[in-house]
Order: C-alpha cells, then sequence, then structure tokens
DNA sequence: GGTTTTAATGAAAATGATTTTCAATAAGAA
DNA sequence: TTCTTATTGAAAATCATTTTCATTAAAACC
C-alpha cells in the first residue's frame, strides 16, 4: 500500500532508520494525525481520521504503528479508566510536558493542566523518597489524575 | 446452591434486605475471602479462593458479587493499568481508608501508603478548587499512583 | 409447614479492545 | 534491478468482563 518515502519529517525518517525500522505511509499518516490533534484519541478515533487520508490502511496497523510511535517516546498512552488507550503527542522536552488530566465521566472529555505543578513535584520528590525508603521500591513513574464532571455534563443532569 | 441464610455478619444481611436484596452463600464467600485477605485480589483470584470453600460457585457470579458490593461500599475497585481490576476491603470511615498505591510493574505486588496524607490532601484540596473554577469542573474524586520495581523484581534485572 | 414471587445463579454465548498469525507486499540495502 | 526482510491487512485468537436465559432458591406470604 505504501507508495513513496522519505517525505515526512527528516527526524522521524532518522529516528527509525537507526533503529533498523521503515518509514512507511501509514507511519507517517499515524504521527501526522496525532500531531495535529490536541485531543486525547483512542485508537479507533485515529483508525477513523487515518482513513480519511488512505482508505487502504487497516486497524491493526494503527495499532502497531501507535505501540510503535509510544516506543520511540512521540506519543504517550493514558488510561482514563475506561476501558480504552487514549494518546496523547509528546512535545517539547519532558519537562514541559508534564501535566496531568481532568476527566469528565460522562462525556469522557479531558483537559490538561499543570497547575500547582511546582507545589506537586516537591511532594511527589519527597514522597517518591520516603516511599523509595519505607517500601524498598524503585519508583519509575506516577499517575495522577482527578475525576469529575464537566460544565455541560453537570448541567444536563 | 445456597443452604441456609442469615449466618453471615448481621449488618451485612440487613444492608442488603434494606435494599431488596438477598443474603445467599456466594455473597457471604465472596465478601469473607476479600475481607480476610489484604492483597489486591483479580476476580480470578477470589474466584479460585472462592471455589475451594464451595466448587458450585461460577466466575459470573463472582463478577456480579463484586459490583454488588463496590456499590455496596464495601470494596473498591482499582485499576493497576495491566486490564484486569483488583479489589480492596474498604475498612472503616472514608477517611480513615484514604490512601493511595505504589504498584510493582514488575511483579504486580502492591502497596498502600498514607505518607505526607496531610500534606497531600492539603495540595489536593487547592488543586481540586483551582481546576473547578478554571475549567468548570465538578470534582469527584482523584487518582495517584507510583509505578516502580519493588525490592525483589530489582534485584532480578 | 407449604406456596408464591422474583432475585440470584451457572453455563454458554456475546462483547469489545487489543494481539497474533500468516501469506502477500514493499522499503531500502546491495 | 534484485534481494532481504520489515511491514502490512484480513481473519482468527485472546482475555477480561457482560449478557442471556432457563433454572433454582431466598424470604415474604399464607
Amino acid at each position: 500500500m505504501p507508495r513513496r518515502c522519505g517525505k515526512g519529517p527528516r527526524w522521524f525518517c532518522g529516528e527509525l532508520r537507526g533503529c533498523g525500522r521503515r518509514l512507511t505511509e501509514a507511519r507517517e499518516i499515524v504521527l501526522g494525525v496525532v500531531d495535529k490533534s490536541d485531543e486525547h484519541l483512542s485508537a479507533e478515533d485515529v483508525f477513523r481520521a487515518v482513513r480519511r487520508v488512505n482508505r487502504g490502511i487497516g486497524l491493526t496497523t494503527v495499532y502497531r504503528t501507535l505501540d510503535l510511535l509510544v516506543n520511540m517516546n512521540l506519543l504517550s498512552r493514558c488510561d482514563f479508566g475506561d476501558g480504552r488507550a487514549r494518546y496523547e503527542r509528546i512535545r517539547g522536552t519532558k519537562e514541559d510536558h508534564h501535566h496531568h488530566h481532568l476527566v469528565c465521566t460522562e462525556c469522557k472529555k479531558v483537559v490538561n493542566y499543570r497547575d500547582f505543578i511546582e507545589e506537586e513535584i516537591e511532594l511527589l520528590g519527597k514522597t517518591e523518597k520516603a516511599l523509595s525508603r519505607k517500601f524498598n521500591f524503585t519508583i519509575r513513574d506516577h499517575l495522577i489524575q482527578f475525576y469529575g464532571l464537566c460544565d455541560k455534563c453537570r448541567q444536563r443532569d
């Protein structure tokens, strides 16, 4: 199904080649779709958008490509507890990108926020240190998420 | 399959009756199993333990009963991101019970902790208030979780 | 105690997101 | 252009959980 190669972002092409991977149309389109969106897209969402560009690309390929992009740290996979993964483009440095999610449990709308990020990082640091020591854990990651009702969904009730 | 009734905890019997529900052996056993354990059990785990007491109880009933107990606020359902729900007995008041999880991504071991709970509650309160105002969300719940490697899994690598 | 109503049950089938299999295709090296 | 093998799509497989439906048994009512 692929056509020609080497169009998409140079760096992307380079990063792929670097690990013996190939640049294909499917990969360009999937990355493009998630990159253009500022929503938190499910695999299905991505699939639908990809199809609008090229009807020949299968859902399986979308899943595989999303996995690949997550492993390349170009996307992050989020879990909002509704049984389907969502994907979000990682922009800038890890520091820039650090944020949390506010999830509407009705319509699944998600807002990214960075409020109190300083205080939070400080508290997390303390907590991580204490937990590492107390329970002999090496902490690698953390998850903070708020759940509630967005404006529209609250009014609808 | 049930036998006689009215043995299990009075209050449990009472709470069930209160909403037109029935006290069955399956429900007693499921509650008993989760109550005795201080692990975070999956439905399968509960099923296996239940079977040791009564081979006639099906997996479907275990799922249904876990749902019921969660709705009755006797259990809480946790999601550690491995695609299966876990269940934990809620003890004492909501205040007493407030804690977070430290999850080993290798062996899935989970530790409950309450360290820095005061500071955390304070920060969460501030954050909740700010987010409510800023994004017009009514916040109902939050999730804080740390991921890492436990002692044993770190050494094994 | 026996009857009756209907909630609860178990087995099997259905669901839904994701993964695997496998033969066909095409990226990119030679 | 040829050749190697990564990538692909379609279909089947997985796996946790839910639904369906006919059967059974709590517990309310004689």
